[in-house]
DNA sequence: ATGGCAGAACATTTCTGA
């Protein structure tokens, strides 16, 4: 058995202890982490060997970042999206046997439609989405085994938020960015949602507005992968308590449970 | 969307997030 966690972090260095006792409760083989707003210099690579995890990371100033977290050796790192450079939201690590690790942070692409400087974030979100679309479609092609998983920011299906009428015109919601979403995933299963069937299963609530208490969340996050890999899962989480952590991030951890070893 | 959060940094305010 074998498994793969993602998780939003908000900050890698202020999620730390939350991390570190997350891992060493649920073990994972690999963890894809989003948002740790960290470089290379700030990263805590030592904390983290500790806890039996080596780490590859594109990292960031302030914002975005992404990592992958290992308890095996990775080969072949990719630290970034073609044309995409300016922003750390795509890295990519191949196992031993091959499977294609992707871990990704979507452009949020809020606020749409304010002026130009902020249609620039949907654009951007767009063209991002796009390319990695190309790229996760070129994988498939070339008979690669894939896991996608990361924060899509993407509300997938008017299910998967507390009330979707707040979200009509929101950069989550409206039909290109949900075009995007269902193009980039084509040929990949959506694990999360295959053995989380329930509606209403979120993965993030918001800070503000004791948006947690009153369950008023969002399905952001998922894990995608090719079918034959998708044959062999035997679970799929959402691990919704972690949400009542105190210190914890907005988002909650989701992974999947393989039978064979990636 | 914020009954008003949380994190980072060119920091006592501004930005980003969703």
């Amino acid at each position: 058995m074998q498994k793969i966690i993602s998780w939003n972090v908000a900050s890698v260095r202020a999620r730390l202890p939350v991390l570190v006792d997350f891992l060493s409760r649920e073990k994972p083989d690999y963890m894809l982490l989003q948002e740790i707003k960290a470089t290379e210099e700030n990263f805590p690579f030592f904390d983290l060997q500790m806890a039996g995890y080596t780490s590859v990371i594109s990292g960031q100033k302030s914002y975005n970042g992404v990592a992958i977290l290992s308890r095996w050796p990775l080969q072949f790192v990719r630290l970034e999206l073609a044309g995409f450079a300016d922003q750390a939201r795509f890295i990519q690590a191949e196992t031993k046997s091959g499977v294609v690790l992707i871990c990704v942070y979507v452009p949020n692409g809020n606020p749409p439609d304010k002026n130009p400087t902020d249609m620039e974030r949907l654009t951007y979100k767009l063209r991002w989405m796009a390319a990695l679309g190309d790229h996760i479609q070129n994988l498939i092609c070339s008979g690669k085994e894939v896991v996608l998983g990361g924060d899509f920011n993407v509300i997938e299906r008017d299910s998967d938020v507390y009330q979707p009428d707040l979200f009509r015109e929101s950069a989550l919601m409206i039909p290109p960015v949900r075009q995007a979403y269902a193009d980039l995933t084509k040929g990949l299963i959506n694990v999360i949602r295959q053995y989380n069937a329930a509606e209403n299963s979120y993965s993030f609530w918001d800070f503000q507005g004791g948006a947690w208490p009153k369950n008023n969340g969002i399905l952001l996050d998922a894990l995608w992968v090719t079918p034959a890999l998708a044959r062999h899962i035997v679970r799929a989480d959402i691990y919704k308590s972690v949400r009542g952590i105190k210190g914890t991030s907005d988002h909650v951890p989701v992974g999947l449970t393989t039978t064979d070893l990636l």
